[in-house]
DNA sequence: ATAATATTTTAGGCAAATCTAAATTATTAT
DNA sequence: ATAATAATTTAGATTTGCCTAAAATATTAT
């Protein structure tokens, strides 16, 4: 069943990781993020297609089958273990690590990715915040929205980001923000769109919207 | 200069280690190590020669040069570094890291190795007792001999294993001898070249030539 | 020294993954 | 409903690494 190339590896990631967020992925979608072309997709359609790895009728749509999930999870689940043991462990930053976990996701021996996350005490989230799915694949979804669809006057929690830019680290870092920090929205702006904010024990301050929507947040029970 | 594949990565350490152990390697003894046949290791000695990563005539023979050296032993390290982090970190035993390490020590990163070298505390040896190359490609080579060659009546400390087998691993947790174990030979038999030993505290018992040639090891100065 | 043997190289092809350009099918807009 | 546009697929090449079979060179044994 297995054996597979890198590059088929990538092609079931990048395909699992679109069709989270959209339903249509087409082939020009996954050539953008795989810096190739439609004509190139179409080839490893029909390969993987032939594999079982996914649902594939030429001119109306694939979709990964549920072989091609797990094996996509199981991709997901290194790469994120590993971007833990970076940051973790080898004192890297959340901005420096995922070219790195690219390489490491492809590593093959299972029995490693166990034995990883036993020595990172079964870490629940990457440093970026989304979650690792277990050993069998089972992702823990946690709800959360992104801080612009905060209410004002409800506490929540920083949970992920929205990118894995050093610029957007730059600037959490100088606003004292990071992944378990706690906000609450005060106000919002309508002129800029702008969002006065509160955090842990501090100051309110001011949030630009670029930066609101590159937060992502779980709410917190009230009191 | 960079920008090795995979592929040739292996060529190059592949020709490192036969070239260690003797002087004239040919397209077949490589073409062996890496299951391949000759016609297509002449194909690769082309291309490693155009990089200047090896110096080769045609018909008569190629080695290294600087250059190839140096990335010889930047891999070597990689795979030993990891090797040490699989042992040590994820409680693998030796016999098992080999395969894993060879797919490691092709991640890309500089930076990751040297992280990994400092979160291990710069170890110097793998855990096969293969010295592990610094970050300039030092390499520390320390005399060794093999346990068959040992005088009677010296006492040396097992410093590194011939083969990386499972069996050999069985045997040697049985009669509780591991690197660093103090051994002395106490009588060579010459009808099966067996060999009495004593090891650290424990009473002398005996091993085969064939365990004996597995060993190396370094003496230990005289009191 | 030369014949037999071994080693190395060339020639010509194959499979994977990619490309461009052209053809096919689907979607959208009028 | 059909023409224009967009998306997808096919056709035919390219590159990398590999193969087999045959040719070229080196080594060895007599």
């Amino acid at each position: 069943m297995d054996n597979l190339s890198t590059t088929e590896e990538n092609y079931i990631k990048t395909i699992y990781h679109l069709q989270q967020s959209d339903a249509n992925v087409g082939t020009n979608e996954v050539a953008a993020k795989l810096n190739t072309k439609a004509a190139s997709v179409t080839d490893m359609l029909k390969k993987l297609n032939a594999k079982q790895i996914l649902n594939y009728e030429k001119y109306k749509g694939f979709s990964l089958s549920d072989e091609g999930q797990k094996i996509a999870l199981g991709i997901v689940r290194k790469h994120r273990l590993w971007e833990f043991f970076l940051v973790e462990k080898l004192n890297f930053r959340w901005d420096e690590v995922h070219t790195i976990a690219e390489e490491l996701e492809h590593i093959s021996s299972g029995l490693l990715v166990e034995r990883l996350d036993s020595f990172l005490g079964h870490p629940k989230f990457d440093p970026h915040g989304d979650p690792i799915p277990d050993s069998n694949g089972k992702i823990e979804v946690q709800p959360q929205i992104n801080l612009v669809d905060l209410p004002i006057g409800s506490s929540a929690k920083v949970s992920a980001v929205g990118s894995q830019s050093s610029e957007l680290l730059e600037l959490l870092t100088h606003k004292n923000i990071a992944i378990g920090t706690s906000i609450s929205v005060i106000r919002k702006f309508s002129f800029d769109n702008s969002l006065e904010i509160e955090t842990n024990a501090s100051i309110p301050f001011t949030i630009s919207r670029e930066l609101a929507l590159a937060l992502f947040v779980t709410l917190l029970k009230e009191n």
